[in-house]
DNA sequence: CATATTTATTCAGACGCCGAATAAAACAAG
DNA sequence: CTTGTTTTATTCGGCGTCTGAATAAATATG
């Protein structure tokens, strides 16, 4: 943040550095730390002086929409969180129009309610498969159509860019800008909620595949007949770990009828882990088996990727006590050793909010590379 | 190759081309074209001189373990082929140091057979998981030795610069050489022969994991309880299609005793493919079980990394036609409709000599960068 | 032979970055 | 209070890379 410590991130000497950022700091794009360090302790010499962004600059909405839900987020050109709120809203099925209308109004609205009148661009968080350069929805397991232009639709409505993100990439980059260590190297981020979906990292960079896409690894199939997926096949990742998976599965044990709600509440979720940690044999019995087909996905992912991190995150990791000893055996049994003793295994506790904060600093770095560079050191 | 094109390849401007490759062609490093073209066509305008890297700047020796077989090839550094040859000789269970001697052994005699004096540099691939930064064989499923330090081993004997690599990823790397389309985006490249193997290039470029190495794909476990398999494991991709496999599977169909010779040769497994071919169902049967785990590993691939081309190459490919039903089938029925139709899917027929190719070339690339960034225009 | 077309080279200049010197802002010691 | 030490920031001359414009070179057309 000090000018010295952003010339040695970016291998540049301070000369430069000084050299770049004058004309920002002229511009007002950035600004100087006012107060000097209250204790700075036993460090001598000239103190530095930390630049940070402007809050002036304009703000951005990060959005997340879920099976029946939508997450919302004002942040500041500095990065600060401004607002969030979110909303119980079914959204599968609807029409491209009227999903298009919703979303638009839903933004409109708490642009409002927050007094932001300065809001310079959307940034939107989805399931599936997002060409991130066209801003299409090529397919989602949500959203009935397929080849949606969300971003123009959406940008035509709201009069301002708007970038799209599948939501696992998102969640990913976010919890990389939290933790240093996961921005170098290679860092595969699976992300365990309403669905399953997987960011992968290459050096902090999100990975694009052939349509400037993210992975869609929560649908590889892993047993064959397996249960019924969202995407309309059979055995796949997400069929046993998604927040849906577990819910059918439970009401199954209880002879209950299939559930008409697709998507469980929290509170439905919560119930079922604190069931089976009180001991429900048969609960824990589908726990033990969600582990061991994470194992699975983990092994899968480490003798493909070789990554140097690997983060299991979202809503799903409230189970991971009952997930874990099946999930170790899983992995351990799949794997070389001398490969997975190079990955390490994080399990961060991760909310959905902190998703819409990481599709804002993504879309922020699209519109802005320049100043992304920066930030970035 | 001209130097125009090589501009237009590296987004420069034909000066600085021609300030850059000036001091290249006074040093001799480089080489204009003499003729001009002979049917030059309909070309109008000062015909393009064409440059080629010197012949005589000394040569490489690119050299492949397999199982039971050595393979090496000797390419001057015009990239022309000058002399190769493969020896029968089984690798397995050597001691390191023996298995270097006699590595050492048979380098210097095929560099003095062909009478190459001008030997700057040895790139060597192997089977397994290769640091390819620290010339470490991390894992083999040949070698018994862990953790081999094989380039400074082979270095040190033969007083030169030793480059390995995982031998998939140098095959990988040669057939991305020869079509320049499986230059640009993400190309997995599958290899299938003595095990199975998978190079993965990002824009020409091999991805390396956490190690500096490629991936051990082959030894994704797609079968609970499936076949034994050489990395002690059970049912992982390569158990149903490496040739040891087929082999092993197709005597025990004829209630013959397991096969003492774990790796069977190429006219052996000619033998099984023509029965196959010739009608026998129960042959046809294994062949249909591999097509489909083909059609599953494509399938993980596919939805894990959503590559622009997929590439099924190595000895394996001799009974495609055989796999083929089965292997579509299988790809069909585990993926995303939108995600499989962006991947392309090669066969490709190459034999393991190609492979030689494709470990001098990267060997190139790794000893003289700037060398390597003129070429690759 | 003049014209068009494409390739290659020359040259002055823009741009980014750096090293060395210098200035600035703190603390420590006398 | 003065001097020295340490670390940060800025200034400035200069080096190296690359570029655009002009020019030269080599071929085909009419």
């Amino acid at each position: 943040m000090a000018r010295v410590e952003i010339g040695q991130h970016l291998g540049m000497s301070p000369a430069t550095i000084s050299d770049l950022t004058a004309s920002f700091l002229d511009e007002g794009v950035l600004v100087a730390e006012e107060s000097s360090d209250p204790v700075p302790g036993l460090i001598r010499g000239r103190p530095k002086v930390r630049l940070f962004f402007a809050d002036t600059l304009g703000s951005v909405i990060g959005v997340w929409t879920g099976f029946n839900r939508i997450e919302l987020r004002l942040v500041d050109s500095a990065g600060h969180n401004r607002a969030s709120r979110h909303i119980e809203r079914p959204l599968r099925n609807l029409g491209a129009d009227e999903l298009m209308d919703v979303l638009a109004e839903t933004i409109t609205a708490f642009a409002r309610d927050t007094g932001a009148s300065d809001v310079k661009a959307i940034g939107l968080a989805c399931q599936g498969y997002v060409d991130t350069r066209d801003g299409i929805v090529a397919w989602s397991p949500v959203l009935g159509a397929r080849d949606l232009p969300l971003a123009s639709g959406l940008s035509q409505r709201l009069g301002m860019p708007v970038l799209i993100e599948n939501d696992a990439s998102a969640m990913a980059f976010a919890i990389a800008q939290r933790d240093p260590a996961l921005r170098s190297g290679r860092t595969a981020c699976l992300m365990v909620g309403d669905g399953v979906g997987m960011g992968f990292l290459i050096n902090g960079e999100l990975y694009r595949g052939a349509r400037f896409g993210g992975s869609e690894f929560g649908h590889v199939r892993l047993r064959r007949g397996g249960p019924q997926c969202r995407c309309g096949g059979r055995g796949c990742i997400e069929a046993f770990l998604a927040d849906y998976a577990l819910h059918r599965d439970a009401q199954l044990i209880d002879h209950r009828p299939a559930p008409t709600v697709l998507m469980p509440g929290e509170d439905a979720m919560d119930a079922i882990v604190a069931q089976a940690r009180a001991g429900d044999t048969a609960l824990l019995n589908l726990f033990r088996e969600a582990g061991e087909v994470l194992g699975d996905a983990v092994g899968i992912l480490i003798q493909t990727l070789e990554p140097d991190h690997i983060v299991i995150c979202g809503p799903g990791t409230r189970a991971i006590d009952l997930l874990r000893p099946s999930f170790e055996a899983a992995l351990e049994s799949q794997t070389i050793p001398e490969l997975r003793a190079l990955a390490t295994i994080h399990v961060v506790e991760s909310s959905m909010d902190l998703l819409t904060e990481g599709v804002v600093m993504q879309a922020l770095r699209e519109l802005d590379l320049d100043l992304a560079r920066v930030k970035a050191a």
